[in-house]
DNA sequence: CAGTGAGCGAGCTTCCGCTTGACTT
């Protein structure tokens, strides 16, 4: 039996590290937090200072078991939990839950996972900071509070099973309030002016592009301008070279890596931490949840070693970073490769892909300046005061260039590339052509996941092992949707000057096409109009900052957590109750016109069941009709056409045998219904013109797919079937449904070959979420 | 994923941060 006993967070850890302790440790991990406030009811005494209520976590009662024994025949047992305030309480925990002596408990951390660090922890244990784990249980127990308080609000007021939270409902705002808006935002076109102008150098021409130094809000004076450059002669007024240079970026954080993965790898959020921990868990790569661009020395001199013996000596250059994030607690290391000379590695595509990138970014980022060279050369008009300018970069020396270029989330960025050929002042240029093009202002961009991290990041608000989950709450909500959406066109003139000749001429261009944006929805705008009204504080921008700095007081001793929880929830509590009791049931309620036939009111509100119109008020002899938006309406779009047409469905389509058909819109797209069952129609019929033909075709079709549904039953047990699915053959035993092994034919299964099969473990359940529209 | 089609009624829902699983004699 190992007379130590080391915990750490993750089990990865664990293994790395017992590599470097010798046979007196045993390493084991905690999976992080062990114990958490107790899920059915508040999980805080409001009347007792607040105090929580730990269980010990229902998937942790194994291993807390497990430590458990392991503690109590070890010698010593060394708390090596994140130096964090997280890890500090996961620390606190395990001897409340573990039962540990102060006696034989020491309290170690370290930053960096090498065997330096670890040995010199061991040298160097502290007590337990008892300060920061009370700064932990004043996060914990204010973010249950805020939670657990207002989402009740929200099922009374707008819809069952909503939620809010300090961090969610912030990100909710962000996507809501951007969306507003851009619905505000009018684009106003001008006239930017181009022209090209040839430089002859030995007996070759050179094209020498430049941008005029005004852009023209009308276009009669673009013309203006245009008719006065007719028989103009240009001149270059001024040639202006000065160096510039650009540093590399640090190396990764989580934030960081979610951005740039994005932007290069076209991955979303979570795909980007599930092929980092895969490396993570492969040894390949540091740990993947860090707010840190710090990087250990022994990463700084092999970085360094990499780039002299790859690149030259002049292509290093050794550089540490500080982060300026808000409230980063830098428990661990930047994102970095573990072994910096594995330039590539084995694995699949993604994991080759990101960790390449990581490596890239991680040696570029101990790599000296790129050195520019920035022309500007104006060229005069002779008939005008405007001046056209061109620009150049020349890249001098490429330094960290070469291997790491960042990319930008700016989609229009190609000004001022490449080399300009040699001009000097007052050569005279023969004009090509000059086009003045309308070009658009456009409107703040919409969110990505990507930026949307990088927002919350900037406000503190959230931490890198948040960011992925927050964004799929929010999606599993309702809230908002991750969608790409197609662009319309618009047309454009285009004035030209060539050969002494103006032409105007209309052109076409798509505009708006937003690719993986996130969208809010009719419930995320209602909820956040409705937080904004009433828990303004709650959703400030400032919120999470400003309760940090509290957090931070308590850290230091010098507030006392119940207190500030106390200063926060008396008047909250207030608010709340008055909420609950005095507030309107709030459901977005617009009226949006008057139906011709009847005259009756015509509304768009959010229903128990999601977004709806309704026709008419209820009273005591009338009941209003109720109809559903469709998947592609929004509340804040819908036009009072749209929703008369609504209120069509469902429709009489004709009698086939003596029974109706009728057509709707269901959750699954349009049907048509015939007797008591359901048809359902494809993409390309509408409920609203489907003539009966087609609808029979489609009833005969499907009753004849079900027909030949039935492959086998058994009369020995009618409830066992084997059927023809979506997804081809399956067995069907009462409700139950089973997958029949590939190497078996379906018409050839035994009762008993479907028996066995039936018993066989099922695969788990996919975690995923359905992106319901109710 | 294995088949669905609602209408404001008896039940339940929810937070943020740590960390990975995938039951068994």
């Amino acid at each position: 039996m190992a007379k130590n006993l080391v915990i750490v967070e993750s089990p990865a850890k664990a293994k790395t590290i017992e590599g470097f302790l010798g046979k007196e440790f045993t390493v084991k991990s905690s999976f992080g937090h062990v114990r958490d406030l107790s899920k059915n009811d508040l999980g805080v005494d409001v009347t007792n200072d607040f105090k929580p209520n730990y269980i010990i976590s229902q998937d942790k009662k194994k291993i807390v078991a497990e430590l458990k024994k392991l503690a109590s025949t070890a010698e010593v047992v060394w708390l090596a939990s994140d130096e964090d305030r997280e890890g500090e309480a996961i620390s606190w925990h395990l001897i409340q839950a573990l039962d540990l002596k102060e006696s034989k408990t020491r309290r170690i951390v370290f930053h960096e996972i090498t065997k330096d660090a670890i040995l010199n922890a061991i040298k160097n244990p502290r007590p337990l900071d008892v300060n920061l784990v009370d700064a932990q249980q004043a996060r914990r127990v204010l973010d249950r509070l805020v939670g657990f308080e207002l989402s009740p609000v929200l099922w009374r007021k707008v819809k069952p099973s909503l939620s809010a939270g300090r961090v969610q409902s912030v990100a909710v705002r962000l996507i809501s309030e951007r969306e507003k808006e851009i619905e505000k935002f009018n684009s106003i076109s001008s006239f930017k002016v181009v022209g090209d102008f040839i430089v002859n150098r030995d007996s070759k021409d050179y094209v020498l592009h430049a941008e005029l130094n005004k852009r023209f809000e009308k276009k009669d004076e673009a013309e203006v301008f245009l008719k006065k450059c007719v028989n103009a002669s240009y001149s270059i007024s001024s040639v202006e070279t000065k160096p510039s240079k650009k540093s590399p970026s640090p190396p990764f954080t989580t934030s960081t890596l979610q951005q740039e993965a994005s932007r290069k790898l076209g991955f979303s959020v979570s795909k980007t931490m599930i092929v980092a921990q895969q490396l993570y868990e492969s040894g390949k790569i540091t740990y993947m949840r860090t707010d840190s661009y710090n990087l250990s020395d022994m990463a700084l001199s092999t970085a360094k070693n990499e780039i002299i013996s790859s690149f030259g000596k002049e292509y290093q250059q050794t550089r540490q970073y500080t982060t300026k994030t808000k409230g980063a607690q830098e428990a661990h290391e930047a994102i970095r490769p573990t072994y910096i000379s594995n330039h590539s590695i084995d694995g699949d595509v993604s994991q080759k892909r990101l960790y390449e990138m990581i490596w890239k970014r991680t040696i570029a980022s101990q790599m000296s300046d790129a050195l520019l060279e920035k022309t500007n050369v104006n060229i005069a008009v002779s008939s005008a005061s405007e001046e056209f300018v061109a620009r150049g970069e020349v890249i001098k020396f490429e330094g960290f260039l070469k291997v790491y270029i960042e990319s930008t989330d700016d989609e229009n960025d190609e000004n001022g590339k490449g080399t300009l050929p040699e001009v000097f002042k007052d050569e005279i240029l023969d004009m090509q052509e000059i086009s003045a093009i309308e070009r658009f202002t456009l409107h703040l961009p919409r969110y990505t996941e990507a930026t949307l991290v990088k927002k919350l990041e900037e406000l503190g608000i959230g931490r890198p092992s948040t960011y992925a989950p927050t964004i799929s709450t929010i999606q599993k909500r309702g809230y908002v949707v991750l969608e790409t959406r197609e662009g319309k066109e618009r047309s454009y003139t285009t004035i030209t000057l060539k050969n002494n000749k103006i032409s105007s001429k209309n052109n076409t261009e798509i505009y708006g096409y937003e690719k993986s944006k996130l969208f809010p929805t009719d419930i995320g705008n209602l909820v956040n109009l409705f937080l904004m009204e009433h828990f303004s504080d709650i959703l400030d921008y400032n919120f999470t900052a400003n309760v940090e700095k509290e957090f931070d007081e308590i850290a230091e001793g010098n507030k006392i957590w119940n207190n500030m929880i106390k200063e926060f929830y008396a008047p909250f509590k207030i608010k709340v109750t008055d909420i609950q009791k005095n507030s309107e049931k709030v459901s977005g309620e617009k009226l949006l016109g008057i139906e011709p036939e009847s005259g009756k009111n015509v509304y768009v509100k959010l229903g128990r069941f999601g977004p709806m119109v309704q026709l008419g008020e209820a009273d005591e002899n009338n009941k209003p009709r109720f109809a559903g938006l469709l998947k592609n309406q929004s509340m804040e779009t819908i036009t009072l056409a749209e929703a008369l047409d609504l209120f069509k469905l469902p429709r009489k389509v004709g009698i086939y045998k003596d029974e109706e058909i009728t057509a709707a819109i269901g959750r699954f797209g349009p049907y048509v219904k015939y007797g008591n069952a359901f048809y359902s129609l494809f993409k390309t019929d509408d409920p609203h013109t489907v003539t009966l033909e087609r609808a029979i075709e489609v009833i005969e079709e499907k009753l004849d797919k079900d027909s030949k549904k039935l492959i086998k039953e058994f009369d020995k047990n009618p409830e066992v079937k084997i059927l023809n699915g979506r997804w081809g053959a399956y067995i069907a035993i009462g409700k139950e449904n089973y997958k029949i092994p590939k190497d078996k034919k379906p018409e050839e299964l035994t009762l008993e070959d479907c028996i066995l099969i039936s018993k066989q473990p099922k695969k788990p359940a996919k975690r995923g979420f359905r992106k319901g529209n109710n």
